[in-house]
DNA sequence: AGCACGCCGACT
DNA sequence: GTCGGCGTGCTC
């Protein structure tokens, strides 16, 4: 008789134990081994699983085991890969199935295709080849084409890397046009001149992609690189995430999903823009995959990069305290000089039009004469404006003149906002930012009848419509999610930047995330008061990276350094101190600032927060079930000295869709502290629920550890 | 989570 | 008489 042989399988499901099966060896024609993808009956049905043990006993009675299927023609899952996992798992108190599993592209995930891959792959790579060929290009920026700080940082770079198996934090601070992408490149150059060694190139989830790829193709022509982001079709994922986990590729470049791909052989990585909130996941399991690909560095001994012109508080600290490596870049690169900060007080009537202005506009604008005047100016100079405004659609909000009635959505606790007839929809419409509810746009006030409904606010069609009534002949474009989703794509909407096509571009953020622009003479940003008061303890932090970045788009038009392009910001609090520190481009000084602010209050990352979120059809129970596990973490003597369990709390959005939503914050002097108890919060919690619905009053609760906003 | 089983109300 | 609501329990 052949020996028993049991295997453990966790399966993408919110259960906390892995399941055992027997694996038949002569039916499978294999050997079972950790971290093999295998198909598995479950409940009714079959499930894709990962082995995560192997034996020859369980614990479940034996007769009731039911057999493995079969298994994916791939390698296991490396250890590393499986740590990296473990530990995420672990670290965001998330079931180790509904970690892994995810991680996987679909591709791998349908046993019945599993049979048909191997020519799927042969295929895909004679496309490849031919495709490869066409892909040479210039642009390619030599070491010796640095100038002496790029060079002094490449020396530092590798000065710091240089031992074999050394875990080392870097953090490469340089302002926008720099140059820190040619100097991390070329520090990767010498790491990938090991044939077998894979570099990991993490870049925020922008349209910033397709340009870094395209340049890390010119660098690297005869390197294997594959790219992995949402953008990339659920095939052409499934094939690169195998030549990554196979080693076959040496540069895998992607978004925060491609943080967790299995890499045997990874040397390097790097973490472009690392304060970018979107490393953060927002669904499922809410990883960072920033402190993720840090954890893992550590874990593989190699050495990690952060790059940013505006560091998190978290790295610019452990840089300052010399846990992390500081290298700066502080010259533009290619002489582009740092652009002029206008601060425009729109409570000083000196910057507001007065009603006998020629130029003033019909309806009331956040466009202020001091600005328009600059923009006019611009034009005349051919020079292109950006202007920003953080709110997409018409207006944010649609009211009765008469009445109090607002534009409420029905299944939210927010506004309406209103979309005019055009991109995104044939016509105009109220619609729900929250949970996508759009409705046609009331003739007559629901409440009253006045037929006289006056919109609230700017968005960037109104924005828009605004700047084609001030300067009719100028060829305006807009660009936020709706203009880029509809028509045409974001791609398109920037070769027309670049190409020249337009004078004025209105969008949101979106548009100065990762494009180099040509020629901008001007940058606007009309609502930047909107997030200088925010709930969120890190908003301030926020808003000054994004001006940052925006200034960045200005300066980059100035060849010569002469003309470095302007940036406007308008603003009712010009002295508030993002803006001060703006006006001398001062990052450190910044960071410094809201340094004292967070110690002061004990915010991270001076202590470690995390947030329970619970979700039910009513409030009271979304807070009841807060308040019980409150009170349960108490009478346990899990509240001890340096840990702060606040009170529940509705969230700002209290409700979305149709059901409620309330959280309970958890703060910590001490991560080991935080761990224990949201250990206890998940144990508590899972005991009187059913995955992650509580059984009494069916209230869904999720754990978040270190939330990005409160 | 996903799914079946199970026991109570308004329907072809 | 049944279709279907969602409360409860299980998945090796």
């Amino acid at each position: 008789m052949a020996p028993l042989i049991v295997v453990q399988v966790v399966v993408d499901r919110p259960l906390a134990q892995g399941f055992d099966y027997l694996w038949d060896s002569e039916r499978l024609g294999g050997s079972p081994e950790i971290g093999q993808l295998v198909e598995v009956p479950f409940g009714r049905s079959n499930v894709v699983g990962v082995v995560i043990k192997v034996g020859t006993h369980s614990d479940f009675d034996l007769e009731k085991l039911k057999s493995i299927n079969g298994f994916a023609p791939l390698p296991p899952l490396d250890p590393a890969a499986l740590r990296l996992i473990n530990f995420a798992s672990q670290y965001y108190i998330h079931a180790l199935g509904e970690t892994i599993i995810p991680t996987i592209p679909q591709m791998w995930k349908k046993p019945d295709s599993w049979k048909k891959i191997p020519q799927k792959l042969i295929a895909a790579q004679e496309k490849k080849k031919k495709k490869v060929q066409l892909d040479q290009g210039a642009g390619f920026i030599q070491e010796v084409d640095l100038n002496a700080e790029q060079k002094q940082a490449l020396e530092k770079l590798r000065h710091c890397s240089s031992k074999k198996n050394e875990f080392t934090t870097m953090l490469l601070q340089g302002q926008t046009g720099s140059g820190k992408t040619a100097v991390f490149l070329n520090w990767l150059s010498a790491i990938l001149d090991d044939a077998s060694a894979q570099v990991l190139i993490l870049v925020p989830e922008i349209n910033l992609t397709p340009q870094l790829e395209r340049r890390v193709r010119t660098y690297f022509p005869e390197k294997k690189m594959v790219v992995l982001h949402s953008g990339v079709s659920e095939k052409e994922r499934g094939i690169a995430w195998h030549e990554a986990m196979t080693g076959k590729a040496q540069i895998i470049l992607g978004t925060r999903l491609a943080a967790l791909t299995p890499l045997p052989n990874l040397r390097a990585i790097v973490v472009d823009e690392e304060h970018d909130p979107s490393y953060k996941q927002q669904d499922g399991i809410r990883y960072s995959a920033r402190d993720l690909a840090i954890w893992r560095a550590h874990d593989v001994k190699v050495p990690i990069l952060l790059s940013s012109a505006t560091p998190s508080l978290e790295t610019w600290l452990a840089a300052k305290a010399g846990r992390y490596e500081h290298i700066r870049l502080d010259q533009r690169a290619q002489g582009a000089g740092l652009p002029k900060v206008h601060l425009i007080n729109t409570r000083d009537p000196q910057n507001q039009f007065s009603p006998g202005d020629v130029s003033k506009p019909k309806g009331k604008s956040l466009i202020t004469k001091t600005l328009a005047n600059a923009i006019s100016k611009n034009l005349e100079d051919k020079k292109q404006s950006l202007i920003l405004i953080n709110r997409r659609g018409y207006a944010p909000v649609l009211s009765c003149s008469a009445c109090t009635w607002l534009s409420k959505c029905q299944q939210c606790s927010s506004y309406m906002v209103m979309h005019k007839a055009g991109a995104l929809t044939k016509k105009s419409v109220l619609s729900c930012h929250h949970c996508g509810l759009a409705k046609p746009i009331p003739s007559h006030c629901p409440d009253c009848g006045n037929a006289d409904l006056k919109t609230l606010g700017q968005g960037t069609q109104k924005i828009e419509d605004a700047i084609e009534e001030m300067w009719p002949r100028a060829r305006v474009l807009r660009v936020d999610t709706d203009s880029s989703k509809s028509s045409k794509g974001a791609e398109e909407l920037f070769q027309e930047i670049h190409q020249g096509k337009v004078d004025i571009v209105v969008g949101t953020q979106m548009i100065a995330k990762g494009h180099d622009y040509q020629n901008i003479g001007l940058v606007a940003v009309l609502d930047a008061d909107a997030r200088l008061f925010s709930q969120d303890f890190r908003a301030a932090e926020r808003l000054f990276a994004q001006l940052v970045q925006v200034a960045g788009r200005a300066g980059r038009s100035g060849k010569d350094g002469q003309d470095s392009g302007d940036i406007y910001i308008e603003t009712q609090y010009p002295e508030s101190a993002v803006f001060q520190y703006l006006l001398g481009h001062d990052v450190d000084g910044f960071l410094s600032h809201i340094t004292s602010e967070r110690q002061e209050a004990g915010l991270p990352p001076f202590s470690y927060q995390a947030l329970i979120h619970a979700e039910a059809k009513s409030l009271d129970k979304a807070i009841q079930l807060l308040s019980t596990l409150k009170a349960q973490l108490k009478s346990q003597g899990h509240i001890s000295k340096g840990l702060r369990v606040y009170d529940p709390v509705p969230k700002a959005v209290m409700r979305v869709a149709g059901s409620e939503r309330a959280q309970l914050l958890i703060e910590s002097d001490s991560r080991k502290q935080l761990q224990e108890v949201l250990e206890a919060v998940d144990r508590g919690l899972r005991e009187n629920s059913q995955g992650r619905i509580s059984k009494a009053a069916r209230v869904r609760w999720l754990i978040e550890r270190d939330p990005s906003a409160i």
